[in-house]
RNA sequence: UGGGGAAUAGUGUAACGGCAGCACGAGUGACUCUGAAUCACUUAGUCUAGGUUCAAAUCCUAGUUCCCCAACCA
């Protein structure tokens, strides 16, 4: 039987590619770019954007370039060159030998320049900032002509060499395109082209002078580049009829600029402007801080590559804004580690135990599944004391009704040792705390089963006093309170609500021996607990784990709903 | 008072004149040596008002709401 997949529906941009194909305008060629500004780091926003490009690159057949758009030398870092690469590789995509920059074209893009000045489309014009912008009129209303709209063509040109002469001072002139100053889209009304920046290069270091501005040099680049497809977000929209008006001027091959939603996400912020405040006013602790939404973030936290990619995939592409709710990107990092994570036990908030009928000195290897979604995966020896630590969490003294776990006289499974049966608990006397529980064993359910078919409600998880070793474990929660953070009260901002707890440091976790060494990025399971990367922070005397996900907890939900309600039950309070 | 876009369950997306479907979330149950995973079931939607049509989420008209645009940023 052939198990003929549905193909999944195309979404806008396929089909404007698959048009494309069938009707011949590129040839059937599919070449695409992903165009970074090198200003900031990548996020999860930026990654829907070049998963999309390489993404339709790889499907059709095509290629896709990755191309720094570094037309701005006032902002513009090698640094940030640096990481971008990083972060695109890390996500699996090869722009082979096509690593290319916007200022490689700047003699191009100058030579192209001198063109539509030749052509009559552009002038050398006087105006300040200031001036110019109150000669653009509104959004209403018309702009007024320049009063250098109509010099001659060998004005012009002889002013625009003297321009790249570095003659002028910086904002002394601009090169302006010809348009039309009363046109309703106001990108239309003689937009500058060229201005004076005495400024260096990352790459071309003083070489220039003069920059050229985002509308010119975009669609040139794309243009030199044989882009098929330029895909940009929906702020561009307005700005598309300027791509065009350039590109048909200078009758150079012409791409299409296509326009789609930005990614927004629940409980973040995307901004590249908000991301830098979080991290120079120190909430978040730099730009690899695994709260946050930057790729390197990500990586840090202990999301695969894989996990961003199948996101990117299932959120979608359209030409309206929306906002992802965050909890399907945790759904996919937890479907991604459920299937690859090699399971350990480790526990966050010790509870010692003692087995009061197990042996002072024993020590038994038990085994364990590495992996139960992965045969292949094996098993390890976990080490089994009469002294151990169970989660603290997983004890109650006077438990609500529904919870499994271990209480005075109830017997709970250890997992892969044996069954217990709490018959002590002793408190500090002063504070009243549960420091200690003692417990004996049966020794005939040695593995976890016991012989006689006795079952217990609840398996829980535990590490041996003597043979576990220390680690730190760093929790993490939403970087905000709310789903939009930038809903503030009144004369606030998205800043009032940051989550004071979305990092939690535990210092006194215990983990089984076998994490002993593990390398930074290594990824593990612990068993009830979540999903856990080590840290870059981990030396090989002091472990550090960052959650990168909690397991889904039915029992978090059933206690909530309980504390919401808690109504009927108020009355068992007595002794 | 201008121009450009866009509206489908709580959220994200399909359906391209022919049974409004999928995923996440939420809920219920089964199973379980992870209260995980898995499995089953449930929940809930075409912005509004007209019109065309045997038939409209889809086409037409009018309206409503939301987003973007007045950097020598990208």
């Amino acid at each position: 039987m052939p198990t003929t997949d549905p193909p999944r529906s195309l979404n806008f941009i396929e089909q404007i590619i698959e048009n494309d194909n069938t009707s011949g305008k590129h040839d059937g060629r599919v070449h695409t770019r992903f165009p970074p500004e090198p200003n900031g780091y990548l996020h999860i926003g930026h990654a829907k954007s070049f998963c999309l490009n390489f993404g339709l690159a790889e499907k059709y057949g095509g290629k896709c370039n990755l191309r720094f758009d570094d037309t701005n030398p006032t902002k513009e870092e090698e640094e940030y060159v640096e990481s971008i690469q990083e972060d695109v590789r890390w996500l699996g995509f090869d722009w082979e030998d096509r690593l290319l920059f916007a200022s490689d074209y700047f003699e191009q893009m100058y030579e192209f320049a001198v063109e539509l000045v030749k052509q009559g489309k552009a002038y050398v014009c006087d105006l300040d900032a200031e001036q110019t912008r109150e000669f653009r009129g509104s959004l209403t209303a018309p702009g007024k002509d320049s009063p250098y709209r109509d010099r001659t063509v060998e004005e012009n040109l002889d002013l625009f060499t003297r321009m790249r002469k570095g003659e002028f001072p910086d904002g002394s002139r601009t090169l302006r395109a010809k348009i039309d100053m009363a046109s309703p889209n106001v990108n239309l009304r003689d937009p500058v082209v060229y201005r004076i920046l005495h400024a260096t290069h990352h790459r071309t270091a003083d070489a220039w002078c003069i920059y050229p501005m985002y509308d010119w040099a975009h669609g040139l680049e794309d243009s030199i580049e044989r882009i098929t497809h330029s895909i940009c977000t929906l702020e561009f929209e307005n700005h598309r009829p300027l791509y065009d008006w350039f590109l048909d001027q200078l009758g150079v091959y012409h791409p299409q600029q296509i326009e789609f939603a930005r990614l927004n996400l629940t409980y973040t912020v995307m901004s590249k402007r908000k991301l830098l405040r979080l991290v120079e006013q120190g909430h978040v602790d730099g730009w690899d801080d695994p709260r946050l939404p930057t790729i390197g973030g990500l990586r840090r936290r202990g999301y695969t590559p894989e996990t961003i990619r199948e996101f990117c995939d299932r959120i979608g592409v359209n030409k309206f804004n929306s906002t992802v709710e965050i909890a399907l990107l945790e759904h996919c990092v937890r479907a991604d580690l459920n299937k690859r994570s090699p399971r350990v036990m480790g526990v966050l908030r010790p509870l010692k135990v003692v087995i009061d009928n197990y042996p002072e000195d024993q020590i038994e290897q038990l085994d364990a599944v590495n992996n139960p979604e992965d045969p292949d995966a094996g098993t390890r020896q976990v080490p089994f004391t009469r002294e151990l630590y169970i989660e603290r969490d997983d004890f109650m003294e006077d438990p609500p009704k529904k919870f499994f776990r271990l209480t005075p006289g109830r017997e709970v499974r250890l997992r892969y040792a044996y069954f217990v049966t709490c018959v002590d608990v002793v408190k500090d006397e002063a504070t009243g705390e549960v420091v200690e529980l003692h417990c004996t064993y049966d020794p005939a359910t040695r593995g976890g089963d016991s012989p006689d078919g006795r079952k217990v409600k609840a398996t829980i998880h535990w590490v041996s006093a003597t043979q576990s070793i220390p680690a730190e474990i760093r929790l993490y929660d939403h970087l905000f309170t709310k789903e939009f953070p930038e809903e503030a009260e009144e004369g606030e901002d998205f800043m009032a609500n940051l989550n004071p707890a979305s990092l939690e440091r535990l210092t006194d976790c215990r983990v089984e021996p076998s994490l002993a060494g593990a390398e930074p990025g290594a990824r593990y399971q612990l068993e009830r607990q979540g999903y856990f990367c080590v840290d870059p922070d981990s030396t090989s005397e002091s472990l550090v784990l960052n959650r990168t996900a909690s397991l889904r907890d039915t029992w978090a939900k059933i206690q909530k709903a309980q504390q919401n309600k808690p109504k009927q039950k108020q009355p068992r309070r007595k002794k």
